[in-house]
RNA sequence: GCCCUGAUAGUGUAGUUCGGCCUAUCAUGUGGCCCUGUCGAGGCCACGACCCGGGUUCGAAUCCCGGUCAGGGCG
C-alpha cells in the first residue's frame, strides 16, 4: 500500500498504491470536487501526469443523486480517470460561512445551495463513500477558522476525534481510510490530535486546518508538531497546500501528499507558475509576447501557445484561456513533483530546494 | 459660405431636459496587492477626464456668446 523508497532526514519518496492505481510520493493532487476539475478534463489530468485527484463527498452527494455512482460502479468509471481517487469528507466546508448551519455534537448542518439543507455525520459520509468508491476516503474532521482561541481549537478537537474514530466503524475493504489531525495553531494541541489520530490506525494520516490564513512559518511549526506523532510508515498529507514553495518547506518536515486549488486558481486569474518564477500574464509587457509561458515546458498549452494569445483569451475572459492556463498551472505542479522525488532519489533534494526558492518569485519585467 | 448636431480619463460611456446631492458614473485599460481540503469564469486598492476662451450666477460638465474640431444637411 505505501513504500518508502528512500528517506533523506525528513524528505522521501515512495509509492502509494491502491487498487490497482499507483502514485509515487510526494505527489499533488488538483481538485475535482464535483468528479470534475474546473474547465479541464479528466483526460487532461491524465496527460498532465496526474496520478492523483480529489472529489468532495458532500458536494457529490447533493444532486442529482448518488444513483450516477451506483449505475457505474464507482466514479472512477463515472468520471473515466482512472488514477487514484481521494474523496475529501466535507469538514472543510465549515469555514465557508455561507454554507455552514451548525456544528453539533455528532456532525456538520450544511447548507445545500440546490435543496434541503445536509447534515454530515460519519455514517453519512462513509455510506456515501461505500457508493462513490473512492481510493481513499477522508474520515469526518471539524474545521475551525484561523485565528480562533485554543479552548475553542479544543473542543474542535474533541468532535474530530470523536468522528473520526466512528468513521473507522464504517470503514470499506476497497477504500482506504485517513484519519485528520487538527489543533489550530497550537502545538500542544496538535500533538495531542496527531498521538490520538495515529492511535486509531488509520491507513494514512492527514494534517488538516492549515494554510487558511495563518503565517507559513506557524503553519511550519504546526506540521514541526505532528509529524514526529504520526507513524512514519504511513502517508502523510498536507490538506489544501499549494504553493509550490510551502510544499518544499512541507516536503523537508515530512509531509507526502498534497492537494490545493491554488494552481488552479491563479492560473485562472492570470498567474502562471515556471520554474523561474511567477509570471502575471495580465501584464502588458507580454502583449506582443509570442513565445510560450515556459520555454521548454512539454505541457499541450506551451507546446501550442503563446503568451500574447493567452494573455488575449485571459482578457477576453475566455473559458478556452481559462483552459490552457489551468492545464499549464497543473502540468507545472506535476513536473515541480517529479523534480523532488527525483531530487530526494538522488540525494540533492536540499539544493533543488535551495535553487527554486531563490528562483520563485514573482517575475518582473 | 450657411444651417444642424455633437465634444466628459488611453478607449467606450453616465450625468446636461429643469444649474447645487459632481472633490463627476460605469465598463475597459494600466499598475499594485491577494487567492491554499473550489457554491462563485474571483476580490481589494491606486492611476486617469468635463475641447478652448469669455459671460451670467452665491454656485456651471450642465445656461449664454465666440472659437476649434468632428459628423450630417443645404449650396
Amino acid at each position: 500500500m505505501f513504500t518508502i523508497i528512500k528517506q533523506l532526514n525528513q524528505a522521501r519518496t515512495g509509492v502509494l498504491e491502491i487498487n490497482n492505481r499507483k502514485a509515487e510520493t510526494p505527489f499533488f493532487m488538483p481538485v475535482a470536487t464535483k468528479a470534475v476539475g474546473r474547465f479541464v478534463t479528466s483526460e487532461e489530468y491524465e496527460s498532465s501526469n496526474t496520478k492523483a485527484i480529489i472529489a468532495n463527498a458532500f458536494f457529490l452527494s447533493l444532486s442529482p443523486s448518488l444513483e450516477m455512482f451506483e449505475k457505474t460502479n464507482g466514479i472512477h468509471n463515472f468520471m473515466n480517470y482512472n488514477g487514484i481517487i481521494f474523496n475529501d469528507c466535507g469538514g472543510f466546508q465549515m469555514l465557508r460561512e455561507n454554507l455552514l448551519k451548525e456544528t453539533t455534537a455528532n456532525g456538520i448542518l450544511l447548507k445545500n445551495p440546490m435543496g434541503k439543507d445536509v447534515f454530515m455525520r460519519p455514517e453519512k459520509i462513509m455510506h456515501i463513500s461505500s457508493i462513490i468508491k473512492p481510493d481513499v476516503m477522508m474520515a469526518l474532521d471539524c474545521v475551525l477558522p484561523f485565528g480562533k482561541t485554543k479552548e475553542e481549537y479544543q473542543e474542535a478537537l474533541i468532535k474530530s476525534h470523536k468522528w473520526s474514530k466512528e468513521c473507522l466503524k464504517y470503514k470499506t475493504k476497497d477504500t482506504l481510510l485517513f484519519g485528520i489531525t487538527q489543533g489550530g495553531t497550537f502545538k500542544e494541541l496538535r500533538k495531542d490530535s496527531a498521538k490520538a489520530i495515529n492511535e486509531m490506525n488509520f491507513d494514512g494520516h492527514a494534517i488538516g486546518g492549515l494554510g487558511i490564513g495563518e503565517p507559513s512559518e506557524k503553519m511550519f511549526e504546526m506540521i514541526e508538531a505532528s509529524v514526529p506523532f504520526l507513524d512514519n510508515n504511513k502517508p502523510r498529507y498536507l490538506m489544501g497546500v499549494g504553493k509550490p514553495d510551502q510544499i518544499l518547506e512541507c516536503i523537508s518536515r515530512g509531509v507526502d501528499i498534497f492537494d490545493s486549488i491554488y494552481p488552479q486558481k491563479n492560473a485562472r486569474h492570470g498567474m502562471l507558475f515556471t520554474f523561474n518564477g511567477i509570471l502575471d500574464l495580465g501584464k502588458s509587457n507580454y502583449k506582443f509576447d509570442f513565445t510560450p509561458i515556459e520555454k521548454d515546458c512539454q505541457c499541450l498549452t506551451c507546446k501550442k501557445y503563446t503568451k500574447a494569445y493567452l494573455r488575449y483569451l485571459l482578457k477576453k475572459d475566455d473559458a478556452v484561456g481559462k483552459r490552457y492556463l489551468t492545464i499549464h498551472n497543473i502540468y507545472f505542479m506535476q513536473e515541480f513533483m517529479k523534480k523532488i522525488r527525483e531530487s530526494i532519489k538522488e540525494n540533492t533534494f536540499e539544493e533543488f530546494k535551495k535553487e527554486f526558492l531563490e528562483k520563485f518569485k514573482k517575475i518582473k519585467e
